[in-house]
RNA sequence: GGGCUCGUAGCUCAGCUGGCAGAGCAGCUGACUUUUAAUCAGCGGGUCGUAGGUUCGAACCCUACCGGGCUCACCA
């Protein structure tokens, strides 16, 4: 196993590829290439945690293509000091006075999990499960109290001065004033008898720690051999993990990419302290969100987790977007009109990946592609080139007739099978996308997009030149009881042919139907309605 | 102040390791169709932030500058 493993596919151009390409070629003999996410649940673990592992999967996936073997973890840090109360949170007395201790022992003041890490954490592995990402999650706080890091935390208590050098020396080259003081040890840690992090060290050269509590006074000799409440500050942990776990890829975000960063410093400690090489890396930057208005502030905090994207956005679409962008294009996840556009950009995309080569200019978009969205696929699959695309309801469409069946996704689907618009086979994804529609219709839509069919009719004084066309449409519903949108459409034309001035008739028919005066295409609304729904609505007018 | 990063069409972004600037949307024109406009055909649109340098050749590599973002904690 060593050089190039497989040929390079000019297929194979993703920028998860490329990550892919330059991990290996970091580690041309590792058997099994480690991939590896790291977050704090310090929390809600929201969109932008989420390009993190993301970011990750992709690039596994590109290296699976490449016939590697891989390891994907997620290490979750919840061994991280409880520093701030959410605004958000319940029981915010009772979160002020466990200020200082560990995520992981901090009780869930929603009171659903364990801890308040657990709660955030279940909340974000619940969430990507339906996005195919599935790593093997790691809990930094039962590491360290399991004893697995021990030998990590001598390693660097016994050069702490070769860390401290290190750091230093990082701050020197950034023009940092201050400097680490010649007693520091690399070390943090929780009071075994109050549980909170102000502590002072006494090291005596093996693996017992005098551990001193600044806050309750507590004095303890810690044998941290199997285990303790002590650990690593986060520059020293991040680089053990990564010779612990051998981590060859792990990307971080924007803000630890700095020279300086953690990133930065780390990568001198794992080679010098921990015998491994700093992992390749990505930097991403920052994901924010668009047009979700008032809603999410009070509920989320601000913040948008997967979950609230997920009711907009397939899996296959969220996923889409994340391979799109390069990790470091900042970018906006939209709940305004934006949707629309995205759904429809991927539809054609899913088109174009599906088309044959013809060893044409486009091909090269093909590629791209199907590429792109074999990386974005769920469940993973690849695309054959001429292959028959997945039918997809437009976006646009969808909300039209979903409307007119007030959000009865499993009428709407027959209404689409029985048009000839969707084969039953691909009636699941339909599924999928009328729930993310809707969802989106009720809650992000503007008014404008927004309709409902009366559910009782009012009898309205129609102007004298409206009430023959009036008559006539209703004449028009009384004479076939299932017509087409077809049918329907070369009467509308007759209609209007005849003279009937349709723009002023329409208004009159769209506020019986809808209460508004303007509405989806009336033949397809009438159509999906059907006369035994809408004459109700239209024959009291008629006087 | 040091560093990283971005700057490409009106907008959002591609552009693979240097080889004729490119997609979508928006815009405009035409066709068809009577309603939140769909669809089809076509068109226009860029000094690739600025100024130098390397090269047969630069959006891409180097230098400087301008502008935006980020970063440089006994925090993760």
């Amino acid at each position: 196993m060593t050089g190039e493993r497989r040929a390079r596919d000019p297929y194979l151009n993703h920028w998860a590829d490329h990550a892919a390409d330059k991990t290996l070629r970091a580690h041309p003999d590792v058997k099994r290439i480690v991939v590896a996410a790291g977050i704090t649940p310090s929390g809600v673990v929201h969109i932008g945690n989420f390009r993190e592992v993301i970011t990750v999967d992709l690039v596994a996936r590109a290296l699976r293509a490449r016939g590697v073997e891989v390891r994907f973890i997620y290490s979750w840090d919840d061994f991280d000091v409880f520093r701030k109360v959410p605004k958000d949170a319940p029981q915010q007395e009772m979160l002020q006075g466990e200020l200082g201790k560990s995520i992981a022992d901090v009780p869930d003041p929603w009171g659903t999990h364990e801890s308040y890490a657990a709660h955030n954490i279940a909340r974000f592995e619940e969430s990507i499960a339906p996005l195919g990402i599935e790593p093997e999650f790691i809990r930094q706080h039962r590491m360290y109290r399991a004893g697995k890091y021990a030998a990590g935390i001598r390693s660097a208590l016994q050069n702490a001065a070769v860390i401290r050098d290190l750091l230093n020396a990082a701050r020197e080259a950034t023009g940092a004033r201050t400097r680490i003081a010649d007693d520091w040890l690399p070390l943090a840690g929780f009071c075994t008898r109050c549980g909170k992090d102000d502590l002072s060290f006494d090291y005596d050269g093996e693996w017992t720690v005098q551990v001193h509590c600044n806050g309750c006074g507590h004095d303890e000799a810690v044998d941290f051999e199997n285990g303790s409440d002590l650990k690593l500050p986060w520059r020293v942990d991040w680089p053990m993990r990564w010779g612990y776990e051998k981590v060859c890829f792990e990307p971080g975000g924007k803000d630890h990419s700095s020279a300086g960063g953690s990133y930065d410093t780390a990568k001198g400690i794992v080679r010098d302290i921990y015998g491994w090489v700093a992992p390749e890396y990505v930097g991403y930057d920052f994901v924010s969100a668009k047009g979700q208005g008032g809603k999410l502030s009070s509920s989320k905090g601000g913040v948008v987790d997967v979950t609230t994207c997920l009711e907009v956005y397939e899996p296959e679409v969220l996923r889409w977007l994340f391979a799109g962008y390069r990790p470091n294009t900042e970018f906006a996840i939209s709940f305004d009109l934006d949707v629309i556009k995205l759904y429809e950009d991927y539809d054609r995309t899913v088109r174009l990946a599906h088309e044959a080569e013809d060893g044409g200019k486009k091909d090269k978009k093909r590629q791209t592609a199907r590429r792109t969205l074999e990386l974005a696929s769920v469940p993973e699959r690849t695309i054959e080139p001429g292959s028959t695309p997945p039918t997809l309801i437009a976006f646009r469409h969808l909300s039209t007739v979903l409307q007119t069946f007030d959000g009865d996704i499993a009428a709407t689907g027959d209404y689409f099978v029985a048009t000839g618009e969707l084969p039953e086979a691909d009636r699941a994804r339909f599924e999928q996308r009328a729930r993310c529609v809707w969802n989106w219709v009720e809650q992000y839509a503007p008014e404008d997009f927004r309709y409902r069919i009366r559910t009782e009719p009012v009898t309205r004084d129609i102007p004298e030149d409206q009430r023959e066309p009036l008559r006539r449409l209703v004449e028009i519903l009384r004479a076939d009881a299932n017509p087409t949108e077809t049918d329907l459409g070369g009467k509308m034309s007759e209609m209007s042919k005849s003279g009937v001035d349709m723009k002023a008739f329409f208004p009159v028919v769209y506020d019986l139907l809808l209460g508004r005066d303007r509405g989806p295409k009336m033949s397809t609304l009438l159509a999906i309605m059907t006369p035994a729904k809408a004459l109700p609505l239209l024959e009291p007018s008629l006087g």
